[in-house]
DNA sequence: AATCCACTGGAAAAAGAGGGCG
DNA sequence: CGCCCTCTTTTTCCAGTGGATT
């Protein structure tokens, strides 16, 4: 997406030497996985039956982001795979994104395609336009078919709007829908409270194990970064870097994917303004530039009123510097001029407040209640939480598009 | 204590898009 | 082609909220 790797001119790299190193999605080999060494070989354990072809136990993982929950889950479904087939066993993994797929049925679609091989098994499986169940039938076909084990893998599982899919996983096999194929699945929570959440029957099938991964301490991320350190050519890091940023990151979040994030913009800032080193200063304009393209990743693929709205409250707050919040009214003015200006209808009120409320969600803007005076009632503030001309700037640089 | 009233937020349902299947 | 399915966006309806005023 950043760059797409033209190697018409990028032959002679002075900074990188492997930025794949870098990428968020690049899964490092053995070894290069840094301080989880319990957790993976305890999450091995858990599977560890499907490498005979039994049921793996079904495991939930804890932790906040960029932790390490996902690589250890990938790894070890990986190795699992690789050990089952030298034993004879047709083992797979299928990875969900329930960010991405936050329906029932967008789930098991993404299951059935990812497990499905149509050359071999002659069934299609659609990205839309089936009933749920038809994708149901069409994923339990295909396990029969194929394999016998399969490990699914849902990322970010407390995203899901229902837990249909767990329930349906979890009982698979008991209710006769496969009868070759052993299921195992791989529930992975960002909140320690969504086990709460979970309905009583999928809980106790779900939850047979579970493990919390602690986040990442300044050591453990300069070991981390330090593993990946050769993405970069030989002494263009600056040796001050890599703890400069970790110590950064541990302060923050100790999230490793963000401090990865950080060490891949510093070396970019290099090599843009031609400097033959990553030096330690340019980790904090890294992680200015990190936020900055958070941010411009939250508001892409916003519909256009949703970015009316954010410009209303934008340009409320760049005329009003000293105001510490606008009202839902206030906001809803702005608004319909600027719909008037662009030339489209506006919303109601209802669906602003709602919009704003998913603004609220996404940290972009703050809301809080107040009760006002007679015939005021409570009503609430909004408030931007972004740098204002930030905010007017990424929303109309993308007009043209 | 009742009343005001601008605003809140849950619920339901319409509308419309996208897509497969026979 | 007609029917069925899902899913998002938006509207409509309505029962609260809560401090100041009466």
């Amino acid at each position: 997406m950043l760059d797409t790797g033209d190697d018409l001119f990028t032959r002679e790299d002075p900074i990188f030497a492997n930025k794949e190193l870098l990428e968020i999605s690049h899964l490092p080999g053995e070894g290069r996985i840094v301080g989880r060494d319990d957790e993976i070989s305890q999450l091995a354990n858990a599977v560890n039956p499907a490498i005979f072809g039994q049921s793996p136990s079904n495991v939930l993982i804890y932790g906040k982001t960029g932790t390490g929950k996902s690589l250890c889950a990938k790894y070890v479904s990986k190795r699992l795979v690789e050990t089952a087939a030298g034993e004879g066993v047709e083992a797979a993994f299928a990875y969900v994104d329930c960010a991405q797929d936050t329906t029932e049925t967008q789930a098991v679609q993404t299951i059935a395609e990812g497990v499905n091989d149509p050359d071999e098994t002659g069934i299609r499986v659609p990205d839309k336009g089936l009933s749920t169940s038809t994708y149901y039938k069409r994923l339990w076909r295909i396990l029969d078919a194929r394999f016998d084990v399969v490990l699914i893998l849902l990322d970010e599982i407390d995203k899901l709007d229902d837990d249909d899919i767990l329930m349906q996983l979890s009982r698979a096999g008991e209710a006769g829908k496969i009868e070759r194929s052993k299921l195992g699945v791989i529930g992975i929570s960002n909140k320690i409270q969504y086990k709460d959440r979970m309905d009583e029957r999928v809980k106790s099938s779900l939850c047979e194990r579970e493990f919390v991964f602690p986040p990442y301490d300044a050591n453990q991320l300069r070991d981390i970064m330090e593993a990946r350190s050769d993405a970069f050519r030989e002494g263009v890091l600056d040796p001050s870097t890599i703890p400069r940023a970790a110590a950064l990151a541990a302060r923050e979040h100790g999230d490793a994917r963000k401090a990865i994030d950080i060490l891949r913009y510093a070396g970019e800032i290099a090599q843009s303004t031609g400097v033959p080193t990553v030096r330690e200063e340019f980790v904090t304009q890294a992680r200015e530039r990190a936020e900055t393209d958070r941010f411009r990743e939250l508001i892409r693929g916003s519909t256009p009123h949703s970015r009316y709205v954010l410009q209303a409250l934008a340009l409320l707050s760049l005329s009003n510097q000293r105001q510490d919040g606008f009202r839902t009214s206030r906001v809803y003015e702005i608004y319909e001029n600027i719909c008037r200006q662009e030339g489209s209808d506006s919303l109601s009120l209802r669906r602003v407040r709602d919009l704003l409320k998913e603004h609220a969600f996404l940290d972009i803007i703050e809301q809080s209640k107040h009760s006002g005076g007679s015939a005021e009632g409570s009503y609430t503030k909004h408030r931007l939480l972004e740098d204002p001309e930030v905010v007017k700037e990424v929303l109309t640089e993308n007009i043209d598009g």
